[in-house]
DNA sequence: CCTTCAAATTGACGCTTGTCAATGGGAAGA
DNA sequence: TCTTCCCATTGACAAGCGTCAATTTGAAGG
């Protein structure tokens, strides 16, 4: 199976680009030797989850069904537009999804992509 | 189960630091709030992922059961320095470990580390 | 020894990234 | 409409990162 079709894109609202391209389905690192755009797409996702700042971030809306912006900035000790800034990656690479209701921004956790990416690192 | 015993530190040859210190075997995401340290120490992980030549890299060690540095520059169409950066940075996240015989370093990658990590993305 | 060769290290360069102050946009409430 | 409040965007700055040429280290093999 290539590692072309590893992950699936998910689209996300407030039209933040999730790159729904190469990345599909399922397969393991070393079924094929990665072309560069493929690890390009799964470096991006990667990227995503390489900051201290983002996986707490993370944590915090996963212990949650949903959690609003305004509750990120105080346990992660950080300005609004940083908070603003982490959010937008994460939800770049599928990882979260927002919805805005009201004043606030509502933020869920994407299991079905947090899985897909488990499933790259299988064997 | 908290977050920071997630993943298993590996000693690595060379004398290669892994982060033997607080993350330590399994455990999904949103279980606890990520403390600084612990979200430190696994974003150097993902880190290591989040570069487009490090995950060919390490698809072209996970392809075959070992693979020679020399015979890394060539596909990856990197210098020699690069190479040997790159592969460092894998080590150090204890994601491939080296040995060296002769004058040839050989890579291979660890399984376990893989499913360590890909564990962190479980729910 | 001396030479050869593979890998690691150093130094320098440009590009990317995390951060916040300041500003702008848009939705509720008076 | 005017004010208030939450979030996004912009601009600027320092720090970090990927890259390679040049050099050093260290192991074979004459």
């Amino acid at each position: 199976m290539p590692v072309n079709s590893m992950i699936e894109g998910m689209s996300h609202p407030k039209t933040i680009a999730v790159d729904e391209s190469v990345v599909s389905c399922c397969g393991p690192l070393a079924a094929v030797t990665l072309s560069e755009v493929e690890a390009g797409d799964i470096a991006q996702i990667f990227g995503a989850l390489s900051d201290p700042v983002r996986l707490r971030m993370l944590s915090l809306i996963a212990a949650q069904a949903e959690v609003c912006s305004c509750a990120l900035e105080e346990p992660l000790g950080k300005s609004q537009p940083t908070v603003s800034h982490h959010t937008r990656i994460l939800a770049e690479a599928g990882l979260i999804t927002g919805e805005k209701r009201g004043r606030w921004m509502w933020w869920r956790v994407v299991p079905e992509r947090l899985g897909d990416v488990a499933r790259v690192l299988s064997i």
